[in-house]
RNA sequence: GGGCGUUUAGCUCAGUUGGUUAGAGCGCUACCCUUACAAGGUAGAAGUCACUGGUUCGAGUCCAGUAACGCCCACCA
């Protein structure tokens, strides 16, 4: 069978995939007897959106814990699925529609919207997906989840319907984040605060019938027409006596009460006068709460201002600030202006300055839910790793302010509320008097009635005939219907085998930055729909910055396309390196670099360049179109994709992989059995194979370790340890010393062969398992080329068993002889390479072991040592004493010699010896200082104890043997 | 302002309950296209573990403080 010398994934990766999906490993399968259901919910992304690295990674880690338990034989369940992500899509499609035809939401209408968002979805929504395939990730396609679909619809609507009849959802009036260019409120959590350079105006308020005046500061000079009071603090003896009196407001001459008070005013701060706009500020709003102030809107929905403004209503509010200023100034009442950087919020969604403004909202109580989403973390039942984000947790939680969830927009669910007017409470008895699935409430303030109902398609102006009947028109929070995630997915209110099955969730894998906005909330909105958690674990990963140290985001520009890394490396290569990367302590930089289309230059990315639509090559000068380009026919001129030299160790780390299993592969045949560590063991001894040498017995102990080892770093979420593991053991050990010592044997016809051979099959195939959650297309690649060339039955690697360690393989003396071998022949080609011997160049070695059994040892592995140094010729000598002035390197109780041709420089040579006595010496010394000192030994573990003792021991076997050489250099 | 984290080789990062003569990959130097692999091999150079103090027989690791950087939360008119 022919094997390309290079791993090419793009050969195999979709075959593997289809592979694997069309034999259903991705749906959950009955588990084996013993092992527990395993699910993990996929953090649903924008379903517009795209996925960058960041996302990358998340995927990753969950693949991997799905892969291991598959592979364990658990009943697996990765659950996927897209958010509809409310005001992120709808912003975008608006953006669109405005751009393409000129209209607003409002020239279309509600429905017409709907609908195109709905085609925009269709259209796009696909892209992630794609990725996700991309990547490999082993998700139950079948169950996708999208949180506007039917099932997630009714878990929202019955949600609701229980939290309304259980008194926690309540409307209000309340001081919002208002999103002008939107018209929506925004949550606290989606707005961004920048840092904005503007002016501090200081405005001159005369107090009503004297001459005294007032000096207040601010930097929103149009808010003045809301103001309906001054604040001073109540013991600051400059304005204490006014208290009580008025000031009038410039421009518009009303008469606002200068009131105390010690919360809101800062003596020190400016002139110790505050302006009170409780509609448009929110500590002013609640300055006007606790002294029962009017409160002025000043707005429009838009941003203009109302006729409160007078003359300049319907103006733009930032538009009309300097008109405003013009005006205060004619009229003498500005006092000065001085430059100021204040920082100013903006939504994260439309990146426009957000007004603070008074409407009405929907709002869920959060005291007892965040109280019992404390308790499931406190008491032990959800765990985060690392631990310490637990603390970002409970910190957010325990504020327990109440969730503002009505947002003013079209795409989304629909608040299930009826407005009733007209009609009285028996009407309503009368018609939904036995509904469960109905709920009302009186609102004496506006007279009417708050109908709340779970039935979908609910219309009850169809049964209150007469009645004035309106549906809310908001619809909720997108974070709303994301809460319910764990549990709506499955079926949720359902009774259904699915969430019997797999609830709660084993695992929830995540980035920190959603820790409030979304983990905690599913874990209040989990006790309150199921009473239970909705995970046992939350695994907070990485965030992966970019070669300046910002987070990816797509925002920001800085966000790689996980196909982009697929398409120059590979999936396993991306997702190799994502694993490395995973460490739980520092977050991750990835320097990103440009990739010119015509001359395959890179170049890096930077603040300059990061957002520009076309850039020119640094090398072929040549123009090409980055993702921002508007212009389709920017395009044409070549796209550059961004690309990171990060995932080249993954891609080399493939290749090596690659490699070695194309050696394996070209000296076994279909005799060579397939065997578990277990099995081979067992086959070993009923005698069915030559006993093991010792390469062999060093390899199956290294591989029983890294079994042991990467099962724990998996099973505790130490992702990178498991990479690393997994490197060194395919690299240093397998490749390095273990298929190069077994290379004779391999192309002999001894006896011994078809033993080295299972050997060798059972460490690739062990090995091949330990990979494939972490590199699924190329090990299931090699694996169905293992089975064919030994002759298997086929089967599918995703679905193979997870090894298990055998143990007993040799002893551990055994053991460190192998090493010492290995010792050995590092410093033979050390001294080889000081002298300028050539790589084809035979050289000649003597050994001289201190004991026979090591005589023995070493007599027994004199062909590899040969092959290993480059050796014409190498005797093995206890006895041996050296002639005249001869290279030496020693170990503590083998010393290898160097024959050289040629004169030797023996100062030279006594020089060398001299510097490693002089640093042996110095390690001595502070060993013998250690055991020496009383404390340590009254101190230190009697394990430490012994290995210093047996550190101490080597360390003067080795100068031993350094002081005879010396000496006998001098006699040279 | 509050909280969390980071600071180890030129770069990106490991370093498990203190027991290290401090590691890896990339990059660098020298030699090698040797029949699995040049996306490779062999050998090598390279670090006052940010700084200051403390605890300890012993500190990269623990404690306190300082500095720089990053993230989250709150936000002063």
């Amino acid at each position: 069978m022919e094997i390309a010398p290079q791993y090419n994934p793009k050969e195999c990766e979709k075959r593997i995939y289809a592979a694997w999906e069309s034999s259903g490993s991705f749906s959950p399968r009955e588990g084996k007897p013993g092992t527990e259901p395993y699910c993990i919910m996929m953090p649903p992304p924008n379903v517009t959106g795209a996925l960058h690295l960041g996302h990358a990674i998340n995927n990753t880690l969950q693949d991997i814990q799905i892969r291991y338990h598959r592979m364990l034989g658990c009943k697996t369940l990765w659950q996927p699925g897209t958010d509809h992500a409310g005001i992120a899509t709808q912003a975008v499609v608006e953006k669109n529609i405005f751009e393409k035809e000129g209209k607003t939401r409002h020239d279309l209408g509600r429905e017409e919207l709907v609908k195109r968002i709905w085609q925009w979805k269709e259209q796009y929504g696909g892209r992630i997906l794609r990725q996700l395939r991309a990547m490999g990730c082993s998700c139950d396609w079948d169950n996708l989840r999208f949180t506007l679909d039917p099932v997630c619809a009714k878990a929202v609507r019955t949600t609701f319907l229980s939290m309304f009849k259980a008194g926690l959802i309540y409307r209000g009036k309340r001081l919002v984040n208002w999103d002008v260019k939107l018209q929506t409120s925004v949550s606290d959590d989606e707005v961004v605060y920048e840092t904005v350079k503007s002016n501090l105006w200081h405005l001159k308020y005369q107090v009503e019938g004297s001459e005294e005046y007032l000096e207040v500061a601010t930097t929103r000079p149009e808010t003045f027409f809301g103001d309906t009071a001054v604040a001073v603090h109540p013991e600051d003896e400059r304005y204490k006596h006014l208290i009580g009196k008025n000031v009038i407001l410039p421009l518009v001459n009303r008469a606002i009460p200068i009131i105390g008070d010690a919360l809101l005013v800062d003596r020190e701060f400016g002139t110790g006068c505050v302006k009170v706009t409780p509609a448009h500020d929110p500590n002013d709003y609640l300055c006007g709460k606790r002294n029962k102030l009017a409160e002025i809107n000043i707005l429009n929905p838009d941003g203009t201002l109302n006729e409160v403004a007078g003359q300049f209503a319907g103006m733009d509010r930032l538009k009309a600030r300097p008109l405003i200023v013009k005006a205060l100034e004619e009229s003498g009442c500005l006092l000065k202006t001085e430059p100021y950087t204040t920082q100013v919020g903006h939504s994260d969604r439309s990146k426009t300055p957000i007004e603070p403004y008074l409407s009405d909202q929907w709002f869920v109580v959060m005291a007892d839910m965040a109280e019992a989403a404390m308790a499931a973390v406190k008491s032990g039942k959800i765990q985060f790793h690392p631990p310490r984000f637990a603390k970002s947790y409970l910190d957010w939680l325990s504020e327990k302010r109440d969730w503002p969830i009505s947002r003013q927009l079209w795409w989304g669910h629909r608040i299930p509320i009826w407005y009733v007017k007209g009609v009285d409470e028996d009407a309503l008895k009368s018609c939904f008097g036995n509904c469960d699935e109905i709920a009302w409430r009186r609102d004496e303030d506006h007279d009417q009635w708050l109908l709340c109902s779970s039935i979908e398609n609910f219309k009850p102006e169809e049964k209150l005939l007469g009645a004035d009947v309106r549906q809310e028109e908001d619809v909720l929070d997108t974070w709303f219907s994301s809460a319910l995630w764990p549990h709506s997915t499955l079926g949720w209110p359902d009774k259904n085998e699915r969430f019997e099955t797999f609830y709660p969730n084993n695992v929830l894998i995540t980035n920190r930055d959603i820790i409030s906005l979304w983990v905690a909330r599913m874990v209040m909105t989990a006790h309150f729909n199921t009473h239970s958690v909705p995970f046992h674990n939350v695994m907070i990963h990485v965030t992966i910055l970019d070669g300046m140290g910002k987070r990816m985001s797509k925002s920001k520009g800085n966000g790689v396309d996980p196909e982009d890394i697929i398409d120059q490396y590979g999936a396993d290569a991306l997702r190799f390196s994502m694993t490395q990367m995973s460490s739980d302590t520092q977050d991750m930089r990835v320097p990103v670099q440009y990739r010119c289309p015509h001359c395959a230059t890179l170049f890096p990315q930077n603040e300059k360049n990061m957002k520009a639509e076309t850039l020119s090559c640094p090398s072929c000068k040549k123009t090409m179109a980055t993702r921002w380009a508007a212009e389709e026919t920017q395009k044409k001129e070549g796209l550059a994709f961004l690309t990171s030299a990060k995932f080249e160790i993954g891609r080399n780390f493939g290749n090596k992989i690659w490699n070695a299993s194309r050696f394996a592969m070209q000296n076994l045949d279909d005799k060579t059995p397939l065997l578990s560590l277990k099995e081979l063991k067992s086959a070993l001894e009923q005698g069915n194979f030559e006993p093991l040498n010792a390469d062999e017995e060093w390899i199956l102990t290294r591989l029983d370790e890294t079994v042991r080892e990467v099962t724990a770093s998996i099973e505790e979420y130490r992702y990178h340890e498991y990479a690393n593991k997994m490197y060194d053991f395919m690299w240093n050990e397998f490749c390095d010393w273990f298929l190069e010592a077994i290379k004779p044997v391999l192309r002999s016809e001894g006896k011994k062969k078809a033993s080295t051979q299972a050997v060798l099959a059972c460490v690739l195939q062990t090995a091949l398992r330990l990979l494939h959650p972490m590199m699924p297309f190329e090990t299931e690649e090699i694996w169905s080329n293992l089975l064919k060339i030994t002759g298997g039955e086929s089967s599918l690697l995703i679905n193979a068993e997870w090894p298990s360690p055998s143990g007993g393989w040799c002893d551990a003396r055994r053991l460190a002889m192998v090493m010492r071998k290995y010792e050995l022949i590092s410093l033979g080609r050390s001294m080889r390479s000081a002298f300028n011997i050539g790589p084809g160049q035979k050289a000649s070695f003597i050994l001289k072991p201190e004991s026979a059994e090591m005589q023995s040892f070493l007599e027994g592995e004199r062909e590899t040592l040969m092959r290993f140094l480059t050796a014409g010729e190498l005797t093995v000598d206890k006895d041996m004493v050296p002639s005249g002035a001869m290279p030496c390197q020693v170990t503590s109780d083998v010393a290898i010699y160097l024959k050289l041709d040629g004169s030797v420089d023996i100062a030279a040579e006594k020089a060398k010896v001299e510097k490693q006595q002089k640093e042996i010496a110095a390690y001595i010394q502070t060993l013998e200082k250690k055991l020496g000192n009383e404390s340590f030994t009254a101190h230190a573990p009697q394990e430490v104890i012994e290995k210093e003792k047996a550190k101490l021991a080597e360390a003067k076997d080795k100068l031993q043997k350094l002081s005879e050489l010396s000496a006998m250099l001098s006699k040279a």
